[in-house]
DNA sequence: CGGGCTCTTGACACAAGTCAAATCGCGTGG
DNA sequence: CCACGCGATTTGACTTGTGTCAAGAGCCCG
């Protein structure tokens, strides 16, 4: 039997905003069931339509678009707490696939709902549009980095964003954080070479900043790492509405 | 004294869904009036909290963050029709800045009266998300065209689009779109330096597919400049809301 | 034990960045 | 009306970051 959302073991989450207890009894009537896959499924799938609107539980993904000469831009990686769906919600169909990378929990919710969601609840319809706004905000940190840092500086980057976004969602573990993909998914999503990012990766090891080894991430300075990225160690991460 | 929506002058493109006119009595309402402001004016900046949702009516501009280091990310070009300011509606501040190229003229609309909005008029704010997930969608493309392509492919894309995007608004005329941009912006837009651009949109000229001077683009072989651009010269444009 | 992924490393090629200088265009002020 | 100055555009020479190719090592799973 599915949790209900009152017990959502992710909700209180200091990175969550909190919902009244109006709005969770609502999502309880949105949300159509938990569905879990292997790792490896594809959730969504780029150019289709599909009925389902998810929030991830827990385990870990990433979306990605395919171009025609068959290279792939990771776009972003899919963690506990993130929405997934919303394009294909709102717009005619997904632009981009959604794969599993681990085993997946998900919260699934019925899109012919998410009409009702912006007709009776307009505070849950502002959130979506809040979560969108985020997700925008994200995506242009990313254009940055990929136009304005060059290779190390755009992994250390990423190491931070994964290190502090683990931190939030309590996924950091003895100074160690389970990062599971591959070095081409790293390389996919910074529009580098596998082979140029295994050897930047190399560098941060040998310079004592940051190991990446059997699937889990360890930070060693970060301060170094967030001066290599050119983010500011004391930024404050914002919050984002969980859906 | 300011046009009625109903009188607006690109509500009838088609690049824009339509209108119910019991929408654009609302949008009336939300509507606070409207602003000119000169080329080089910032409309909105980073960090800021701005009171005001624009749309731009005419005139061009462009999006863009700043890095610690000085160097600048172009996140995308303004065009008329386009709805900015939606994210310091929704999440604390600007998280990028918003400059004209050009003389511009906007609508602007009281930030107060969104809540208004999503309470009053839910599909009118079902749209606002829809937006912001065609935002977010472009943003996707960016990022795939600066991780996956090469100069000469990234510039042709963005010919492309720009084309596009023109014709659609009734910007092309006689084979010629005004670009009120230097090749400093489109650098910083596309991640590579003004020098590499400048050498790389000689070429496009030189192999006749296309051309940029004195701030006007010609397209001279949209087969051409889709294929490098590796878009599908067939694709249709996707229809977007008008705020 | 073998096959298929990853990960790792070295050698080499090439796209793109940096530096520097000349040219062009345009608005301003004498 | 012309001289000046400033920003944008061009071009060449050189440097360097990153990609490609290739081959080996490690590892997991059947």
């Amino acid at each position: 039997m599915a949790t209900l959302c009152r017990n959502c073991p992710i909700r209180k989450r200091r990175i969550f905003a909190p919902m009244t207890r109006r709005e969770v009894a609502f999502m309880e009537r949105f949300k159509a069931g938990e569905m879990s896959v292997d790792a490896g499924t594809t959730l969504l799938i780029e150019g289709s339509n599909s009925p389902q609107l998810f929030t991830v539980l827990s385990g870990m993904g990433l979306r990605y678009k395919t171009m025609p000469e068959g290279r792939r831009q990771v776009v972003n990686f899919v963690l506990p707490g993130d929405f997934v769906g919303l394009q294909a919600g709102v717009m005619r169909e997904m632009q981009h696939s959604v794969e599993a990378s681990t085993p997946m929990r998900l919260c699934v919710f019925r899109r012919d709902e998410l009409w009702s969601l912006f007709r009776d609840h307009p505070e849950r319809a502002f959130d979506l549009t809040w979560l969108a706004a985020v997700e925008e905000h994200f995506l242009g940190e990313s254009l940055a980095a990929l136009g304005q840092l060059d290779a190390i500086e755009r992994i250390a980057r990423a190491f931070v964003k994964f290190h502090d976004h683990g931190q939030a969602l309590d996924l950091v573990t003895g100074g160690e954080m389970r990062l599971p993909y591959t070095q081409q998914d790293l390389a996919d999503a910074l529009g580098l070479s596998v082979v140029h990012t295994n050897k930047t990766l190399r560098k941060l090891r040998d310079q004592q900043v940051a190991s990446w080894q059997n699937g889990k991430l360890r930070v060693l300075s970060y301060e170094r790492l967030c001066d290599l990225g050119q983010l500011d160690p004391e930024r404050v991460p914002l919050q984002r509405p969980l859906i």
